[in-house]
DNA sequence: ATCCAACTGTGATCTACATCACAAACAACT
DNA sequence: AGTTGTTTGTGATGTAGATCACAGTTGGAT
């Protein structure tokens, strides 16, 4: 399927726009393809873009003063990704994001994103509703890291999305959970 | 100060609304007053209002099977509570809210909201970017709770809300911190 | 002032998970 | 096919924090 008609078909769950509307806010978008390994926002950069997901599987994760890694998200086709503190402050990134895979994305920058939801009421509706539900999201995933322990949330990340044990490594999964990899291994016993 | 002139300033900090359309926005809202002890959203509840808090300080909580309660927030003036995926999926509350001191709240309805962002782009700039700094301050959340420990959690709660230490008994702020009772009072050694 | 309930501190013990160390398996590139 | 790096499994040991039990303290209601 198109760029364009991938970004349509998601706005469209949430927001009414006409061909024009539309027109106008798909061409604020970037076509970027990177390769796996690669990186598209590391730990200090100035942050000025977010990215919409149309193949592949990016995540983006934290890397503490020991060097631990923690994922944050592992974003798949059709949701959203960026450093949100460091761009919507304008603070230089914590937050690194990179590609587990091949991946193609479309960017959108802070400005025009800005300049969008000034110009198209609906626009602006779009980004609140997707906002939203990132906060309820991320509200239940730290009521999980709180109640739960390894195994279950293990467990519910897997059910929830059962593709992510064929792409991604095991030992990004354990930062994802904020377990160590040897105890996620053990899990199986 | 009044209500009005404290949603007001409030608001004012991130939309730009005249004098018409800030009636229309305020006349939306109810004043509600509660006891200390008192209950705003049961578990179990439909919910279909949110609410922001005046004076007074409220508690978003989730209680498990084993009857341990895990709190959210700690609801403090002019800041925002509800169960919002109840509040957004017409799901029956699984978050409850209740009143850690006396409170006066403004409280307004899912339905209201929605017409004051549909009659209002501005309002609808408004609810985006309060969801924007929720969904921020949830992340950083989420990896605290990860990668530091419980003195190093419970210090930046009382550095970022020194006030809490006064109001809020020390059992619901290892309750925010998810660990025990026990743990937080030992940390003082 | 007194009573009851809610809150806080502290010891003893238990457990989930971390860390360290090493070996095996797998993938990727030349 | 062989070399190199990346990923996974598993044992041994250490530790932060949980849980249970009980005592002391505070605070609101009558």
């Amino acid at each position: 399927m198109q760029p364009k008609q991938i970004l349509r078909e998601h706005v469209a769950k949430i927001a009414k726009l006409n061909d024009e509307e539309f027109e106008n806010f798909f061409n604020r978008f970037e076509l970027r393809s990177y390769k796996k390994g690669q990186t598209i926002i590391a730990a200090g950069d100035s942050v000025d873009r977010e990215y919409f997901v149309l193949s592949g599987c990016l995540k983006s994760f934290y890397i503490n003063d020991d060097l631990k890694m923690f994922i944050l998200q592992f974003a798949m086709p059709t949701w959203w990704t960026s450093d949100y503190n460091a761009l919507y402050t304008n603070a230089k990134a914590t937050i690194s994001v990179d590609c587990i895979t091949d991946a193609e994305v479309l960017s959108l920058s802070n400005e025009n994103r800005e300049a969008l939801c000034r110009e198209i009421h609906q626009a602006e509706h779009f980004f609140r509703w997707r906002t939203n539900r990132g906060y309820v999201a991320s509200q239940k995933r730290l009521l999980s890291m709180m109640n739960n322990d390894v195994k279950h949330r293990y467990e519910e990340l897997m059910a929830q999305y059962p593709e992510l044990y064929q792409i991604v490594p095991k030992q990004l999964i354990a930062a994802y959970l904020g377990v160590s990899r040897e105890t996620l291994s053990r899990l199986h016993h």
